[in-house]
RNA sequence: AAAGCAGACCUAUCUUAUCGCUUUUAAAAAAUUAUUUUAUUUUACAUUGUAUGAAAGAUAAGUUUUAAAAGAGGAAAGUCCGGACACCAUAGAGUAGCACAGCGGAUAACAUCCGUCCAAUGUAAAUUGAGGACCAGUGCAACAGAAAGCAAGUACAGUUCGGCUGUAGUGAAACCAGGUAAACUCUGUGCGGUGCAAUGUCAUGUACAUUAGAGUUUGAGGGUAACUCGCCCGAUUCUAAGGGGUAGGCAGAUCGAUUCUAAGAGUAAUUUUAGAACUAGAUAAAUGAUAAGACUCUACUAAGAGAACAGAAUCCGGCUUAUUGGUCUGCUUUUUUU
């Protein structure tokens, strides 16, 4: 597991996102929240996202998910030891004002570990 | 020097390091898919000359790695005008409707821009302007007045004795004209509609709902964002082509009414010629993060912040709205000095 976050990391089928938002599962650790679903095939993309009801202008919401994504990728290589996953995720930010970068990798950390050990919870029953 | 007017340009700073994103180009790597063999080789089969299959080769596509280059704005915004481009007879013709409006010019075009006249405001630089036509018709007009039309008429004078002419009185205007077109209207010019989620194409691939052409029959009924004409749609047979969906890939898509420089034409907007340059191309949507230093500001030790409006989405020309700090140019007025 590297650093890069390319074209393949991102979740861009409009069926799968339909799929996520109908039966996916949700995690919170304020103010992120975590939709996945687990997939057939072997796949690990993600996206983010910021709702405009909470950020109006176009400027903030892209400064957030930049954010957002730079925290996930430098957080992607602890959390995520194996190569081998199967599912997809969208990350939303819920809060109202703007994160600083240092916070927001934090709980992005956080939020991952979260998600890990309730995956291995699962695949153990 | 102060105050003001007009215009142009820059601006989420710069340097280094470490990670990272998108596109393009080049190189390398394996294995995959497709095509090709009329002009490559080998082999199988059948035959003595060609057809078919397989493998290698070649070409193309994508994948990974490495390197290099480039990567948000003056408004990218509002979607308010004007075009390019694409499709559709719901597209044609006439009427209606809408927009614009001194005069002249620029332009692909415009409600834009330039020049100029007039009017208003200002000491001035300058700014603003719904500035075509009431000798085509219809309407409207406070107060005053007999009367601002469809009905009348006061006083005096003249008289060719006809309510024919003049004067007085009211008023901005009085017997046939004037004012008003941010009144109807008229004149001139322009305007079909829908928008890149347009549209074309490739792959997968199921079913007959689709499309095109030809023949036969019938023209009832229906469709068409104002109306009339027109136009289109039907049933059946034959032939040919492939549709829908997966909001899949590619094209459209970034080289263009382009940008810069020089010279010429023009008061100017603009334009001609020559030379040079390619300057974002994403698609759940790239242009970012961290650290150190510089610089600026608040503070004046420390410490903090990186500014306002704001993020390309088919592309151009404008307009409008939002707005931080700064640089430069031209001009006006007042005061001082010579």
């Amino acid at each position: 597991m590297n650093n890069t976050l390319g074209k393949k990391e991102r979740l861009k089928s409009q069926k799968l996102i339909g799929r996520l938002f109908e039966e996916g599962t949700s995690i919170k650790i304020f103010p992120f929240r975590l939709i996945y679903i687990v997939t057939e095939k072997p796949l690990l993309q993600s996206s983010f996202s910021v709702p405009k009801r909470n950020f109006k202008k176009a400027v903030d919401r892209n400064r957030i998910k930049r954010l957002i994504k730079e925290a996930y990728r430098l957080e992607k290589k602890n959390a995520f030891k194996t190569t081998s996953y199967n599912c997809v995720f969208m990350i939303t930010f819920l809060g109202k004002k703007a994160p600083t970068f240092s916070e927001a990798q934090k709980k992005i950390g956080e939020l991952l570990k979260l998600f890990i050990e309730r995956q291995k919870r699962k695949e153990n029953e």
